[in-house]
DNA sequence: TTTTATGCAAAGTTTTTGCAGCTGC
DNA sequence: GCAGCTGCAAAAACTTTGCATAAAA
């Protein structure tokens, strides 16, 4: 948890930024949760004004603070592998449920391998699996 | 050519729906191009409204026509699988290009393989890189 | 002190909705 | 002809911007 934080601040100060009230509560905010959307977020960031949450997590997505997720409708935030294991996402498309799918280096090394017939180097990837979790399908 | 309009108009019957001359703009319109925003969609239905592109849409995506691809920063509409052959994409963050990373085989295998260990059954499933292309990469 | 970030207020975009009238079957 | 669509117009939701003030370094 202080770990987190400091690796919050590091992010920051190693960029050029400065550690402010408000970018804290919205990293803290992230930092305890599922991923959220952008209304959820300025829901929780209470007195914080629309705009500097917009603001913070712009600030976020440039430094790796943060990342959006596109799971189902409405983009959510998440923080980056940074500060939490790199997963990926398989949502039921029946129950809504959100399962998330642990780091599996085989299938990293699958991606690094798909990118490279291309010439790509990858910096990130996102991948969303939809369908029926185990409970739905044995319904 | 023709094939695509009578997948297309199958789904719709199929499902009950009526063969409508906007959504029948929309689908050629997506079905002779790139994914497209909402709002260039919306501009190459020309005298369309736009409410009747976004219920368009919806139903496209209700009845798998088409879905929602998160390449980047604003999502894109594209024709699903039963138009096209199954693919991938990598954004070039750089140049924003958009690379189309053709079916692998062995990555859609892995795709399978990392599902199963969680006893998810998947329908469908989006994978989307982000990095520098050939070109980005050698200034 | 000087730079950088915030809040406020306003504008710009995008998306949704209700309803009267038109269309496809 | 009737159920189902569409266009229109308006509202709601979401996102961005400019600028004066306040907070960080």
């Amino acid at each position: 948890m202080i770990a987190k934080n400091d690796i919050f601040a590091t992010m920051l100060r190693d960029n050029g930024y400065s550690l402010t009230k408000s970018r804290q509560a919205v990293f803290t905010i992230l930092s305890n949760g599922n991923p959220l959307t952008m209304s959820e977020l300025v829901k929780l960031c209470g007195s914080i004004d629309r705009a500097s949450v917009y603001r913070s997590v712009e600030l976020f997505e440039k430094i790796s603070v943060a990342h959006r997720l596109y799971t189902g409708w409405k983009y959510r935030i998440e923080l980056t592998e940074n500060f939490d294991h790199h997963h990926h996402h398989a949502t039921c498309t029946e129950c809504g449920r959100n399962i998330v799918l642990e780091e599996d280096p085989s299938f990293e090394t699958a991606i690094q391998k798909l990118a490279n017939q291309y010439h790509f180097s990858v910096t990130s990837h996102q991948v969303e699996l939809s369908g029926l979790c185990e409970m739905c399908r044995q319904k």
